[in-house]
RNA sequence: GGGCGAUUAGCUCAGUUGGUAGAGCGCCUCGUUUACACCGAGGAUGUCGGGGGUUCGAGUCCCUCAUCGCCCACCA
């Protein structure tokens, strides 16, 4: 195997792994019913386009858990799919019907229906291709989408029981409207923002001719829909005038001066208008008052009939006439720049326009107890801890689900109306006719589900229910959801409360909340601006393995990662160490030759090694197992470069050359690869996979994928004898600083050294690692320099030194370890402290000190020397 | 207005149960003794955001302030 490249070139090997895996079925769950299943079904990602960044993350930690758990000895299903994704889906394909300037509108529901279609099939088809380039194990032959037949079964099941139980109910709300998609949007689908705007202050006059009532209002246009003006029951302000006729200027209505609790008499003057139609808590006011509620915008926000001369005209240019009509009329006292909050929906960046509509609501507070209870008991974990509490503080003051969405590309509601307006939920048409008797049906509601009505089911409508597939039996509860913490209460909440009433348990045991991707210098990664970065482009630079690694090895409790090229080369350069660490020991090792121990011993350094790999292995797993990513990835790193190639590969190379010798280090290098490569496939699969199959071992598994996880054993495990080779290398590092002092360039031996101290026969690998020709035990008589380290002395016999340069090294030394020492003594001379600190390090402390005072003697004794 | 998170070397971040601070990158000096220059050896760099407290001892626990970020919230 020693025609191996110098470089890794991640995109010839990456191709050709994931066809073999797949071929080799390895992607399905093992039908061994023995085996405890590992389950997970992916977050479907929405079909408008391609993946980001963050989906670079989020899909590689599900395969890496599912690789892991494999390695276990799990049944593992990652199960994949599509969401239909309605308003996202929807308003792409407008856009791409404007472009050929045609809409909607104007080809009709079905037509328009067939074309999203047309669409799912190209973009579902690049999002499966880039989740195979990443390297993703997943199951495509039970790949879903949310509008598949059986999966729209599913959702008719839940709404018809749902509704029979009177907790899907139509309703009368001021809902949050986006008149770009006209549809309605539920609360958690907006966002606050502030604007700067004005706060216009308007005079109503009495019909009496009494004086007048100024309200304050940021929305002059609503005016035209007032049917009341509202002021707290306590404001002296009004005594006597609640109960009289106020006069709407511009439309010249008669409306009341009413109390209600509503209004902050501190506010403004006190006074509100009250547009029911337009405002929740106006709304709620009418309510309470039986005020009629005239609706003044339609659905793209322009002035209804209702507005009288304004009609016709879009919400911000009635403004407009509507504060200058006010103005030439003497209705406007004055205007204040004043911050106004106002809701934009998250898809159409729009301003929301709250708007009474007709909208079937679902009742979660019901849904939601058991659903907190199985989240405070326990029974489902969220990963970092503190997403629990956002999550049980948001379903304790859960409000209404506004269910019904104003689109075409979605789960139709299964209402079937009666003539008389009786709304039936069935499974179909004849169902409903069925439960309507005598009435006769004659249409469907025209309007679909909020997506997240369907994604709720995704852990069990996915494995086949409401059929009672074996699938079901055997992966549901599913083990592991791995998603975003924005989809929190829109997505991880709704699959809690549905899989709870559904099928009686938690849908899955663990929730992973991982972190936001970010732009380097801390700004959201966003297509629009511009900020993106496109992870394929990443691949083809540098490969998924690289890429991977970037990202999971920055995977621990933090909220957000910061992505840099920077850190690619870090990971680019990791898989190239890698690849020609395994290089080198294939090309010390014979031509299909198993390395046997035979009766050789191993020296203390191989030892030094296995206990390292046991270590790496224990923390490796337990990093796994909790989620923790970056540590995983950092002690598979430091491993395998600072341990494995800085020092053990260096130590070996010696012994590699000597026939009677290099069986040790063979054997041990070779575990050792196979060891780490099994523990780092989860993370790199491709680069694992490749350097695996090379590897001249006995009982090679035919991938790597499938092998288990490695079992060290626990004798491997001697800390004393780790402690010992850490001596040695510390020894090392200290004669080479001394060669560097000396101006002994890296690349030619040292002549002499001398070494005073016991290193318990290891000696040898100072000698060859600091590159001591002659390493003689003492202390030199000629002059020399030296340097005390591990309690072990090192003497180098002078030539030429600039003496002066010498004193200041010894000085600088010596300061530093005065400095250490007296801080040491100050303590120890703490009575205190040696009474109430822990014996043992009362006693470091003292020992510590002791070794300090003995090294700043000999430190003085060598600075005579240059004296 | 409430809640959460962050603030440690020039940059990006680690720091387990409190015991005198670490990594990678970058920087400086050397450099090809059996892999790797996407490399190796050596080196420099920190009042751990500010202030207070608990403690013999605080980056680590408590309080407080500041800055940044995120989430939640019906003030016209």
């Amino acid at each position: 195997m020693t025609n191996m490249e110098t470089r890794y070139d991640a995109s010839s090997v990456e191709s050709k792994w994931y066809a073999r895996w797949e071929e080799a079925g390895l992607f399905q769950p093992d039908p061994d019913p023995s085996k405890r299943p590992f389950t997970i079904t992916i977050p479907p990602p929405n079909i408008t386009g391609s993946l980001h960044m963050g989906h670079a993350l989020c899909y590689p930690i599900q395969d890496l858990f599912g690789r892991y758990q494999r390695m276990q000895g799990r049944s593992v299903l990652i199960l994949p799919g599509q969401d239909h994704a309605g308003i996202a889906t929807q308003s792409v394909v407008e856009k791409n019907l404007r472009k050929e300037g045609t809409s909607g509108t104007q080809i009709g529901r079905d037509k328009f229906v067939e074309r999203v279609w047309e669409w799912r099939k190209e973009s579902g088809d690049t999002i499966l291709r880039q989740f195979r380039r990443l390297g993703c194990a997943f199951d495509w032959s039970r790949s879903r989408f949310t509008l598949d037949e059986q999966y729209h079964d599913a959702v008719l099941k839940v709404f018809v029981d749902w509704f029979e139980r009177g907790l899907i109910f139509r309703g009368k709300r001021v809902v949050n409207w986006d008149p770009i998609l006209q549809t309605s949007v539920s609360d958690i689908e907006t966002e606050r923002k502030t604007i700067r705007g004005k706060l216009y202050y308007i005079r109503y006059p009495f019909a009496d001719g009494s004086g007048s009532v100024t309200i304050a209002t940021t929305r002059p246009e609503t005016m035209l829909a007032d049917v009341a003006v509202a002021v707290h029951p306590s404001d002296k302000r009004y005594e006597g005038k609640v109960g009289k006729t106020l006069v709407l200027p511009l439309m010249n209505r008669e409306i009341p001066l009413l109390a209600d609790q509503y209004p902050d008499p501190a506010f403004g003057s006190g006074a509100v208008k009250i547009t029911p139609a337009h405002d929740p808590n106006d709304y709620q006011v009418g309510v309470r008052h039986g005020l009629p509620m005239p609706v003044l915008l339609d659905q793209r926000a322009k002035v209804t009939e209702e507005g009288g001369a304004y009609a016709g005209l879009d919400r911000y240019e009635a403004r407009k006439r509507i504060v200058a009509d006010l103005e030439e009329q003497g209705f406007l006292e004055k205007v204040e720049d004043y911050d106004i909050p106002i809701l934009i929906s998250d898809r159409s960046k729009e301003a929301i326009e709250p708007l009474l509509s007709e909208q079937w609501f679902c009742d979660q507070a019901t849904l939601a107890q058991p659903a907190i209870e199985v989240v405070r008991q326990g029974k489902i974990k969220f990963t970092p801890a503190r997403y629990e509490k956002i999550y049980t503080d948001w379903m304790e003051n859960i409000r209404e689900w506004c269910i019904s969405r104003q689109l075409w590309w979605g789960h139709r509601i299964p209402i079937y109306y009666t003539e008389d307006g009786t709304p039936f939920a069935a499974l179909n048409w004849e169902d409903a006719q069925r439960k309507a008797g005598d009435k006769r049906i004659v249409r469907q509601d025209e309007d679909v589900l909020d997506t997240w009505f369907s994604s709720g089911l995704w852990p069990f409508a996915t494995l086949g229910w409401p059929e009672e597939t074996d699938d079901l039996k055997r992966f549901y509860p599913t083990d592991l959801m791995v998603t975003d913490r924005n989809i929190i209460y829109l997505w991880v909440a709704r699959m809690i409360m549905m899989g709870l009433d559904f099928r009686g348990e938690r849908p899955f045991e663990d929730v992973f909340i991982y972190a936001t991707v970010l732009t380097e210098d801390g700004r959201r990664m966003s297509k629009s601006l511009g900020t993106g970065v496109d992870p394929m482009e990443v691949i083809e630079k540098i490969g998924a393995d690289a890429l991977r690694y970037t990202l999971l090895s920055q995977t621990g409790s933090n909220q957000d990662i910061r992505y840099s090229e920077k850190k690619t080369e870090e990971a680019r350069n990791f898989c190239n160490k890698i690849w020609n660490a395994t290089r080198f020991v294939l090309m010390n090792v014979e031509e299909g030759g198993h390395p046997d121990l035979g009766g050789d011993a191993l020296e203390d350094v191989d030892k030094w090694l296995l206990s390292r790999l046991a270590e790496t292995e224990k923390t490796v797993r337990e990093a796994y197992e909790s989620y923790d990513l970056q540590v995983a990835c950092q002690a598979l790193y430091k491993f395998f470069w600072s341990e494995l190639c800085d020092w053990y590969i260096e130590v070996a190379k010696p012994r590699l050359t000597d026939p009677n010798r290099k069986n040790v280090p063979q054997w041990v290098l070779l575990g050792c690869l196979d060891t780490f490569l099994r523990m780092l496939h989860p993370v790199m699969p491709f680069l694992t996979e490749e350097l695996y199959s090379f590897l001249p071992i006995e009982k090679q598994a035919p991938f790597l994928m499938s092998t288990p996880w490695p079992k060290v054993p626990a004798t491997f495990h001697e800390p004393e004898i780790e402690a010992k080779i850490e001596r040695v290398f510390e020894v090392t590092r200290a004669l080479r600083a001394l060669r560097a002092e000396l101006g002994i360039t890296p690349g030619q031996a040292m002549p002499e050294a001398y070494l005073d101290g016991d290193l318990g026969g290891a000696e040898w690998i100072v000698k060859s690692q600091a590159w001591v020709s002659d390493l003689k035990s003492g202390v030199p008589t000629e002059t020399h320099i030296s340097s005390t380290v591990a309690g072990v002395d090192l003497h180098v016999p002078l030539g030429d030194i600039d003496k002066g340069k010498e004193i200041e090294r010894i000085d600088k030394d010596k300061a530093k370890k005065a400095d250490d020492l007296s801080k040491l003594e100050a303590r120890l001379a703490d009575a205190v402290f040696v009474e109430r600190a822990k014996p043992e390090v009362v006693e470091r402390s003292r020992h510590q000190a002791e070794e300090l005072r003995e090294q700043i003697a000999k430190l003085e004794d060598r600075r005579k020397l240059f004296e």
